[in-house]
Order: C-alpha cells, then sequence, then structure tokens
DNA sequence: CGGTTCCTTGAGGATGATCAACGAGGGTGG
DNA sequence: CCACCCTCGTTGATCATCCTCAAGGAACCG
C-alpha cells in the first residue's frame, strides 16, 4: 500500500529517521501510527521463548507495514525494525482512520492489499506446514519472486536474504537451509554463485 | 463476514443446497461466485503431493469463505467442500464487485475482516512454524476458542474437532497429535472427558 | 590486518513420522 | 435386538530427519 505522501503530509503525518537495527515498533503494545517507508527497509518478527527468531515479512520502499492492528484496534502481533538507515512518514492513527473514510478509494486500496496479503500467506502455508525444507524454502523463495518481479517470471534473480534470514522466514535453521540449498543447487532448482542464491 | 440476504438476494443471489462431503469450489480454478454460508459448515483446504491434507479454515453460518482471490483476480488456493449438509447463498461475481462499490460500509467490514484474518494468522503461524506440537496444538486451540467464544475467556469449552483434523490443521500426524493431547492432558493444559477435548 | 558477519562441515541426539495393529463407539439394516 | 461396518481413537516399535553443538573458513569493512 502506498498513500500519496502528500496526502499524508497534509493530515498531519511526519518524517522519521530510523537507523539501522533501531525499533519502531513494539509486539504487544498498541499501534499508535500507520506506517509507511520512504527509504530503506523493514522487517517484521517474533521471538519465541528460546530467543528463536520469526520473520513476519520484510517490506521496502513504498510499502506500508502494521496496519492491520489499526484497523481492528488490536495490540501489535510482531515487532517491526529498521533493517538499514530509514526513513518513515507515519500518522497518527486517529487521523489515518478519518483519512480512511474520507478516501472510499484508498479504503479500497487496503482491501486489494490485504486479500493479496491473504491469498500469498494461503499459498505459503500450505508448503511451509509441510515439514519438508526444500519444499518450504522453494515456498519462501516463490513468494519473494513474486511480490518482488511479477514481469520477468523465468529469469533467475539474487535473492537478498541471508541463510539465517531465510531460516528465520521457514522456522528451519541456519545448517538445515545451508545443506538443503546446496542440494537444491545441485539438482538445478536454484543456482549458487560465490554464496549468492539465485531463483 | 455477513452481509444481508436480503441484499444479496435483490443483487440476484441465489441459494444452492449442498450435500455432506461435496465440493464447493476447486483449487485452482478462477471464482464465480461470493459464498456465504446459511446453514451447515464449510471447510477449506490443500492436499499436497502425497495426500496429505492442509486445513486453512473452518467456516460456519453466518460466514463468508473463499472471498479474497474475488478481490484480486487470482485463482482459488484452496478448495472447499461442505462438511456436512449445507445452504449456500452465492452471488455472482460481478454482481458482487458492483454491489461492493456501491455499499462502502460493505467495503468497510471486509477491511475489519480481513485485518483480523491477517492477525489471527500471524498470531498462529509464529507458532505453527515452531516445530513444537504442544505449541502447534495449543496455537490451535487459542485460535479457535478466540474466534468462537469472545466472552468466557475463562470457561472450558470443548473442541469440536477430531484429533486428525486438529492435525490436519497444525500439520502434525494423527499419532503425534494424539499423545501430544495425552501429556496435556496430564499437565492439566487441556481436559479430555470421554475422548472429548476441552480446553 | 583485526574484527564481524556469514557460511560451512561433521558427529550425535531428539523427536516426529511411519507402519501396523487393535479398540471403542455409533449408526444401520436385517 | 444384534451383527456388521465405519469412523475415530490408541498403542508400540522402528526409522528418517532435522536440530544441536562445536568448530573452523571465507568474505567484507573499517
Amino acid at each position: 500500500m502506498q498513500i500519496d505522501t502528500d496526502i499524508l503530509i497534509t493530515w498531519g503525518a511526519v518524517y522519521k529517521k530510523y537507523h539501522k537495527h533501531e525499533n519502531i515498533f513494539e509486539e504487544g503494545t498498541h499501534p499508535k501510527y500507520y506506517h509507511q517507508i520512504v527509504e530503506g527497509d523493514v522487517k517484521l518478527y517474533n521471538t519465541n521463548e528460546e530467543g528463536k527468531e520469526f520473520i513476519q515479512g520484510m517490506f521496502k520502499v513504498g510499502e506500508s507495514f502494521g496496519e492491520p492492528p489499526l484497523f481492528i484496534d488490536e495490540i501489535y502481533p510482531s515487532s517491526a525494525i529498521a533493517c538499514h538507515e530509514s526513513v518513515i512518514i507515519r500518522l497518527h492513527k486517529d487521523h489515518f482512520l478519518k483519512l480512511l473514510s474520507e478516501y472510499p478509494k484508498i479504503q479500497e486500496s487496503f482491501n486489494y492489499l490485504f486479500a493479496k496479503r491473504i491469498y500469498s500467506k494461503a499459498i505459503t502455508s500450505r508448503e511451509i506446514v509441510n515439514n519438508n525444507p526444500e519444499h518450504r524454502i522453494l515456498a519462501f523463495l516463490d513468494s519473494y519472486k513474486k511480490s518482488n518481479h511479477l514481469e520477468s517470471s523465468n529469469a533467475a534473480i539474487l535473492i537478498p536474504f541471508t541463510r539465517q534470514e531465510i531460516a528465520n522466514y521457514t522456522g528451519l535453521r541456519v545448517e538445515t537451509v545451508i545443506r538443503a540449498l546446496i542440494k537444491m543447487n545441485e539438482s538445478g532448482k536454484v543456482s549458487i554463485q560465490n554464496r549468492k542464491v539465485y531463483y
């Protein structure tokens, strides 16, 4: 979702800078703002009791994140952190909801966005639950590719994630991801060139 | 989501009866209708290559299902089947989208519904990915309880699912679910009374 | 170069999946 | 009313696989 920054500013939004690895909001807290990325990228994640991280999603320039709780008056189910130096434009919740009611078109866009998210989550989870590491990783790669390179469905693209991040996405362990990727490279399902994964 | 049946009828919706275990739509096909349950219940599911089933969700009287693909012009990511003798009111996709654009209130309700689904999915998946059977089952029980018994958050309720269904929801195997439930009964996390699970 | 982050490898152990039976209950028709 | 069937629940033994732990190597950056 991308709301025109001019509109956001008009309604009282302000830019805020975040350092690399700085927290944007914390799991369990009440949402106060609508967030949209102007520069940089953001990770939504959980950490469980044992300190293991699970990545709910990664978001990049132009995208909004952490909106669902705004609509249903709930606390954040996960934390958000800036992966790199980032600039976020944020609008106070009340103003955001007001804005929403004034612009049915934006309302409609959120419907579209949410429907897409649900759809993509449905696709992913049916593969993730299937306890096969290769499946899980492929599901992750597919969903990344689909959401970022709609056009070039044939050419292999660089996967800009570390093995650790892939592990945190799929719920696997780093070593398992590494071993699976090596096998997938041998069988031609992915291509690895000096440690970079292409798919 | 529940749209007034009078409105649906006005826009051309019709009732359709489904037998127990009859298919309502198939994974991979293009959605033609908006579906809302008048009587009975519906299961959304996938079957993978090895024939293992994964349940995406169960829906009951008054609820709609399989709507996201309508919004984004995509094929169904899963199949729908009537669990029992059911009556569905369905409205042709084109009419549904038209109706939607005429009623901003309904549009808004879908935003609310979708936000809720995303939220609940986020909660669930962070537990599901954690490969511990007990966690997975508890996540499932919590999400069921939350979506069906908002009020009585303290009293134990009957879980109306077979162990096989719980297995298909959580991606575990029946035997694993059984053994986990027995342990959870012993440790007091659930209560089992002549084979029925209470939580 | 020294430090950090990321990748890789090996060995061993834990645990969920699998396979194969069997038991319990509910419903149905003779 | 009883025999049968069908679905669901249960158990035990074995197997496969992913996790764990521990260590070391490669790339990158100040």
